[in-house]
DNA sequence: ATAATTCAATCGATTTTATTTATAATTTTG
DNA sequence: CAAAATTATAAATAAAATCGATTGAATTAT
């Protein structure tokens, strides 16, 4: 039978692809990684993973029992929790990712409500692109996941936030509504791919991948956009709720009018979590207070624009 | 971390309940489960086992981690599942264990059948009572229990597969039917504890437990019951379906009827299997088999009879 | 093409861990 | 209270995991 540690080693190279960093990662040598995946492998019957190809793969009986190994760890580290929670020293912990254009309004807005109600339960935050927080919720590194919808993925559970209108920021524009046709032929400011406001953004405008190749920033700052934007003309997008962080007058984002259908383009803002995580009563709690903070009171009919094609 | 061993030790002692039974069971000497088993508990700073009871017993801690290391114990099954599918050697098997008032008719109906669709699939049949059946299905020491219902238990599925009328054996009468009242001044004849047709039988005459102190037979045989009938007087309640293999007339048995009612008792029998079972496609088959073996076409009211007093 | 580099496998030596047999301590039973 | 059963402990042994050093293979840079 395989033993537990063969078990962290074989989970531990499949995250790294890398015998040695796998092995660091384990606060091991490589040969004794390498020795102990062999011996797995000995005892299975079946390789488990490709070494002719790099990045290292998975063969097709690695592929089958990954998962399960998987689900092994998740009920061993459940054993470490209760442990915890038995002495004491357990602190419940919510990792939670966020696209980094809703970050800076949401977390703030409803930190205080967490704390007042969860003090006890460590918050634990970071910002992410929508694709690299879809493969850590994935891999149960994180707990929830706050990004733009819509979604719809196997295991994952999927709950509406709010949503929220996108405008555009053009400050030498003078009339209070700007129409598609109008803002095509303005220079757009976008943010780095991997970012879904940037997808979006594409979308409406039909802009091509090729339209910003000289303009590089890695990051998802909005202010650095309407700072280009300031210096340099041409215009870029804003979530309505992002609006107030931005020090400008109201009177220099415009809303965008579909001529057709008299709608206004928009993202939801939703909330994704793994179906069967054990601490699925806090993330609802935490999902609570959200929706609480952000009631929309809807006054506009909205275009929800999807990030990813689908 | 937990050694895969000290799981395997863990849950044997557990199942066990002695030392010295669990070592065997997992053939290895006593110091070696106890030294683990030991070591175990200082991995995870509590005691697992409270070794000042008889018989030996799980401390609260215990009992909280004892689930989760069943469902490791579960994926590490599965993993030799996949490798036994993946060179060969696996045949799926189905454990099924089916109450002894209904074994003798329902294995050989559903045999032929199950064969001709399941070569491949080996069915391992055992008799077992209804109250050890639930502890097994629980322990996952079968895929699926064959028992009368009603049935609602945490994490178990049950389905309804047919039901039947139960009637009187009392070749001394001779009328068509039988009236509670009339069966009520007879001497009945009784399956030992532990049989739902017992308990059944027990509820519909309003019989107390002491009424049958001297007769102890264990053991689920009908036959057994007739015979005495035939050689002591008195009555045995069977169930429809079993008369053909008894070698009685047909007017040896009696409807019993419900005076104010105007129905006749019965029973359901149903198919209970574990929830999130992997092999719950090949059960549903099963399933499909028995309830297509054993279409009702139902004539009579029945009075469908509880086993458990719920 | 060749050297340099990266990466994983292999080899002995060492340490750690699991297991066994034998025995002691404890509890249960007659 | 003695006998039996059961668990814990101890010392010896067997098995294993790990490490440092090295080799072999593949890739990249020169």
């Amino acid at each position: 039978m395989l033993s537990t540690q063969q078990i962290q080693y074989i989970l531990a190279l499949y995250e790294f692809g890398h015998f040695s960093k796998a092995a660091e990662s384990c606060f091991v040598t490589q040969p004794t990684l390498s020795m102990q995946v062999k011996k797995a492998e000995e005892i299975l019957g079946f390789t488990l993973f490709d070494r002719n190809r790099s990045p290292l793969e998975l063969t097709n009986f690695g592929k089958q029992i990954l998962p399960v190994l998987q689900e092994i760890n998740d009920q061993l580290k459940r054993v470490e929790s209760i442990q915890q929670q038995a002495n004491g020293t357990y602190v419940e912990e919510i990792r939670l990712a966020i696209i980094p254009t809703v970050a800076p309004y949401l977390i703030p807005a409803v930190y205080k409500e967490w704390e007042k109600q969860f003090q006890s339960i460590q918050l634990i935050i970071e910002e992410r692109k929508t694709e690299d927080l879809l493969a850590d919720l994935r891999s149960k590194k994180i707990d929830v996941g706050i990004m733009a919808g819509p979604l719809q993925e196997q295991g994952i559970r999927v709950n509406q936030l709010f949503s929220e209108e996108i405008q555009a920021y053009i400050p030498s524009f003078s009339k209070k509504k700007i129409s598609m046709e109008e803002l095509k032929s303005k220079k757009p400011w976008l943010l780095s791919k991997g970012n879904c406001l940037r997808t979006q953004m594409m979308m409406l405008c039909q802009l091509s991948d090729q339209s910003q190749t000289d303009w590089n920033y890695e990051g998802g700052n909005l202010e650095m956009l309407i700072r280009m934007v300031d210096l340099n003309g041409g215009y870029t997008l804003v979530p309505e709720r992002y609006k107030p962080l931005l020090n400008k007058a109201e009177n220099q984002f415009k809303s965008i009018q579909n001529e057709d259908s008299d709608t206004f383009p928009a993202r939801t803002i939703i909330a994704a979590s793994n179906l069967r995580s054990s601490k699925w009563e806090t993330i609802q709690a935490l999902i609570h207070i959200i929706q609480f903070a952000f009631q929309t009171n809807s006054e506009k009919e909205k275009q929800i624009l999807p990030w990813n094609g689908k």
